[in-house]
RNA sequence: GGCCCUAUCGUCUAACGGUUAGGACACAUCCUUCUCAAGGAUGGAAUCAGAGUUCGAUUCUCUGUAGGGUCACCA
């Protein structure tokens, strides 16, 4: 029984996208759960096109990924076998030397290398869509090489799934109607033919191929917006694929075990940022309050705080780039004392009982000094709660009358964390500043 | 347009030919609540159409329709 062998083989004309990430992931999960071997293979035979940046990106994001090659290479050190290839190609006269007018300029006479197409009807099975045939005389003898010594991706991908044992070939839908020259190509040259396994395409919301152009697709965006590798290939893994049943979240490893070609999708799947953020969420709340500093890129000159504060964060931010930008934005009354209005913090003042602001925020600065430093927000609760259950006694409305300035004092925020949990992160004393400042502002 | 692929809630999807067609995201309402967030509960929401096979089609076949992909000296 021979190995299985696969290949992913982009071309480093542009970011990693996420098309390409999900047929490395697939690709990987078949590869690792039947104990084979996973090739990165650098498509770039296009000189003009591609950029050692790109190329960079893809190892990068990959490797961030975790979807790691077990050896990689770049097809234009297989130059010369390409060549040998269309030598043999031509000798044995099935492709042939033709002198036309270049494509990019007229004027002068290019010697292209086509091949001689039988014109046969081609059928191949395919893992995923089951049997698909092409008459393939429409295609006539396309053109194989720029020169002989300047191969397409056509000859070149055919030549180098040989020579590199790949049995398997996963990629996207929009190569389907490439597999049946690949297939002429591998007869004319005697090769086997690997079996092929095409995915759907990941869509836009108009059902169209997600491109880079039209779309930020690329994976060091979603990287660089904070967005986990946990969450992008568990999100990933389950467009276009599940293994049955209800579960929505799993690891790599966990993919690894459950993988089956059979289940992929035949039909493309609109990527939805909403639910990749949603799945993300899930993935930060799992980590532990110093992973989720540490991986989040989250930094504060306070960094006992800062602790403090992930459990808030976990709560409401979906991504760390949102994290971090509470924590500069309606978080960061927690490092610096806020600005007050004097309106807002009367917001709830009762029309009926002028001055009850006042009086409230006094009688929370009493409670206040008596809590020691480091209380929780369950304590802090506890010793503050009861001054507002007494207005929402005398009327309905009152607790809020309470609460709100002493909130709103805190934060200097309409909307903010509960007083509880701010008192216990700001620490009592800071707390109790603030509600005198703002019973200053009120006296003013 | 030719060729190829595809078709279940708005989106991702589940359902040996027999289910009140299930789940997740999103949405709505309610609860909890001073606000926001989170959490809990509830709800609306789908088998593209028409034939055929069958006791019985989301499921199998055909036709139609719709959508997508591809038609390079790019990959």
């Amino acid at each position: 029984m021979t190995a299985i062998i696969t290949r992913i083989a982009p071309s480093p004309t542009g970011y990693l996208h996420f098309g390409l990430a999900r047929t490395a992931l697939f690709s990987y999960l078949f590869t690792r759960k039947a104990g084979g071997e996973f090739i990165l293979r650098i498509e770039d035979t296009d000189a003009v096109r591609n950029k050692p940046e790109y190329e960079a990106d893809i190892f990068e994001e990959l490797a961030w990924l975790g979807l790691n090659a077990d050896h990689r290479f770049r097809q234009s050190e297989h130059r010369a076998r390409h060549t040998e290839c269309l030598r043999i190609l031509i000798e044995k006269n099935l492709a042939y030397e033709s002198e036309e007018p270049a494509k990019d300029d007229p004027s002068k006479i290019a010697r292209v290398v086509r091949l001689k197409n039988p014109g046969e009807t081609v059928v191949f099975t395919d893992l995923i869509r089951g049997e698909i045939s092409f008459d393939t005389t429409e295609l006539g003898d396309f053109v194989i090489a720029r020169s002989i010594d300047d191969p397409l991706y056509h000859l070149a991908v055919v030549v180098d799934d040989e020579d590199e044992n790949v049995t398997h070939i996963i990629r996207g839908e929009d190569h389907i109607s490439n597999t049946p020259r690949h297939i002429l190509l591998q007869r004319a040259l005697g090769f086997r033919t690997p079996a092929y396994a095409h995915i759907p395409l990941i869509l836009m919301s108009d059902r169209s191929k997600m491109s880079k152009r039209k779309h930020e697709s690329s994976v060091k965006h979603y990287r660089e917006q904070g967005i986990l590798p946990e969450a992008l290939i568990n999100y990933l893994a389950l467009l276009g694929w599940n293994p049955g049943g209800e579960r929505e979240f799993y690891t790599l490893s966990e993919l690894v075990e459950i993988f089956d070609l059979s289940r992929v999708q035949k039909g493309g799947a609109v990527f939805d940022e909403v639910k990749l953020f949603s799945v993300n969420q899930h993935w930060m709340r799992t980590l532990s309050v110093d992973d989720f500093i540490i991986r989040g890129n989250l930094v504060a000159h306070d960094a006992e705080k800062l602790r403090q504060i992930v459990p808030l964060l976990k709560e409401r931010a979906h991504t760390f780039a949102e994290a971090r930008a509470m924590l500069s934005d309606e978080l960061a009354c927690l490092f610096t004392v806020p600005a007050i209005d004097r309106n807002l913090l009367l917001a709830k003042e009762l029309s009926d009982r002028p001055g009850m602001t006042k009086a409230a925020l006094e009688s929370l600065s009493e409670a206040l000094k008596s809590l020691p430093e480091g209380v929780s927000s369950e304590i802090a609760k506890e010793a503050l709660m009861p001054l507002a259950d007494a207005e929402e006694a005398k009327g309905k409305g009152g607790r809020g009358a309470v609460l709100w300035p002493l909130r709103y004092a805190l934060s200097g925020q309409e909307r903010s964390p509960d007083p509880f949990t701010l008192v216990s992160i700001l620490g009592p004393r800071e707390a109790l500043s603030r509600a005198q400042k703002a019973v200053g502002i009120l006296e003013g």
